[in-house]
DNA sequence: ATGAAAGCGCTAACAA
DNA sequence: TTGTTAGCGCTTTCAT
């Protein structure tokens, strides 16, 4: 490693103190123009860059941002962490990211490493792990020391932070809602996501829809396929039900997964049955048929979680209440719904 | 921010200088039993942990890379981020991450602040950009102030450094030999890409393998769409012409694209019209009817990159001479094209 | 067994 | 206008 250039080595090379080096550098009054002049010329032509780590060390401030994401394959997570991206690079925040992979141990020693790492906020969803074990400890620990945190999508109540959630109920409300008034009898809903926080407040929004229209609530009919079993084997069984003509998807694999049965059972899309689905990805978009989706506006999270870390960052004076914010869902109508008029 | 435990603070408490208590932390055979306990308790207790700002500007090494992906929505790009962070997280490296969302400035801009924020080394593929104004100061600046760079994927030859490529040529080279063994007379060639150093290595297989059937080349049939162009008006003209049998798209939109159009056109799949696709993601294996695709092992790609970043960065001393891995393409056959016997 | 001191690279208050 | 000093948090060598 070919050693960069440092304040001492300027000054030496000048037989002035490193003090004034620095300032010269900074441009300040203090530096003759002369001394300046011949001070900038020679740390222009050596590349002078000044150490972050020691300035780092200095202000005890790192301009930089933990995130930790469950799963980067998954298109809103994606999306959130272009969203974060965009804001962190324009604000001159580096990200420093780790994939949770859905692990409680992995986002455990991601914390752990982040903290180490010391940095000045940390952007997290939570790991399906962690949302079945309900432990914070980490993040608690994390917050006592001080270091602000943002939630987004898979968030805790138990968590004193700010945070940014999908309107989950309200969307999957709408989704229902929707179903029902182009005219599906009978909406089954497809969880593979019941572990998650989101998972049970789309549960919910779908019950609120069905308890809307005056529609009992069947509990054969909300089908939450845990992650050992097999989709297709209980989705079958499920599909054997020829009165139901409508699906609502947690989330894409779901969509996918049902569709291909669906199409095997040479059902048409959607006279027949009706499908929408959480999430907005190209994937459902290029199917075929198309699916309908409740658009979460990942990027609009990431973008906005971004912000409130970095505000609550730049003003950690300020002891403001932690807010929660909920970025509207908006239904994207496609192929497998049928239209309202 | 409640104000972290610092090794004065114990030290403090326990009327010891700083240095006793960071040899009594370390379990130092020069300090007491007795010292040893009380300290390493205190500090349990009050959950001391090191700055690791300090240690990095002693150490000047800050365990730290910086990764650089033209666009986290692409399948690929997102595969080899996983590989990356799986290897790093794995060696205890943090990964300082950036989009450069196919702009120069962007990566320019970014790998300024990366240079700033000190890192032990850079892994990146090139901004689309970046590839058409072959300008590569930035990078040759970073190489030379001793960060040690490995690129992946869109490389350029210009930067001596590790690199992690594709069997771009060999792969296209494979699929349309594919293709036209399985019976095209006449394979397309649909590039959206052709700025990118891996499209052009593409297109250079496909001819190979053209020459290798003593098929004439046929300018017209290499297909490069620019990005101002309309993608749908070339393709229609391009499939005017009845005769073609075969698609070659060299990434996953031309692909997509391509078939819903041909799908109007009701051709048979693969009958009339074979398809194949560079990138293997959710998306071509879910299209109606799937797409055969060349996948590129993308994970493994980025798990090569790390490692390869890693190894340098921890024997920087050894200066071995740069190596240029090559990951083997592999088919993936789908639909979409027809089976060799 | 413990501590003093130097130093990693930089800034800023204060002297000269 | 320039320099001295202290300090950010830590490690390590060399006293004591």
């Amino acid at each position: 490693m070919k050693k960069r250039i440092t304040l001492k080595d300027i000054a030496n090379n000048f037989n002035v103190s490193i003090a004034t080096v620095s300032k010269a550098l900074k441009d300040s009054h203090e530096i003759s123009i002369q001394t300046k002049e011949k001070i900038q010329e020679y740390a222009k032509l050596h590349h002078y860059k000044p150490n972050v780590t020691a300035l780092n060390l200095l202000n005890k401030r790192t301009n930089t941002i933990g995130v930790v994401i469950p799963n980067i394959m998954n298109t809103f997570f994606a999306k959130v962490f272009m969203g974060i991206e965009h804001i962190a690079s324009q604000k001159g925040y580096h990200l420093v990211s780790c994939i949770s992979n859905e692990s409680y141990e992995k986002e455990v020693k991601t914390i752990d490493l982040l903290k180490h790492g010391s940095l000045d906020g940390v952007i997290i969803s939570l790991a399906e792990e962690t949302q079945v074990k309900q432990n914070f400890t980490h993040l608690k620990n994390t917050l006592n020391e001080g270091i602000p945190i943002v939630m987004f999508d898979r968030i805790s109540e138990e968590l004193e932070c700010d945070k940014v959630v999908v309107s989950d109920l309200e969307g999957a409300f709408h989704a229902t809602s929707h179903l029902i008034k182009s005219g599906c009898k009978r909406v089954a809903l497809i969880s593979v996501i019941d572990n998650l926080s989101v998972g049970k407040l789309r549960v919910e929004g779908y019950k609120k829809a069905l308890n809307h229209f005056n529609i009992p609530i069947e509990e054969r009919l909300i089908v939450r396929i845990g992650n050992h079993e097999d989709f297709d084997t209980v989705m079958k069984i499920i599909l054997a039900d020829k009165s139901i003509d409508g699906l609502l998807c947690l989330e894409e694999s779901a969509a996918v997964n049902a569709l291909r049965l669906v199409k095997q059972m040479q059902y048409n899309i959607p006279e027949d049955m009706s499908i929408a689905c959480f999430t907005n990805g190209k994937l459902l978009q290029h199917l075929t048929p198309s699916i309908s989706a409740i658009s979460q506006h990942g990027r609009h999270i990431g973008e906005t979680a971004a912000k409130m870390l970095i505000e609550r960052i730049e003003n950690e004076n300020e002891a403001k209440p932690f807010v929660t914010k909920v970025i509207k869902t908006s239904l994207i109508e496609r192929e497998s719904t049928k239209k309202l008029y």
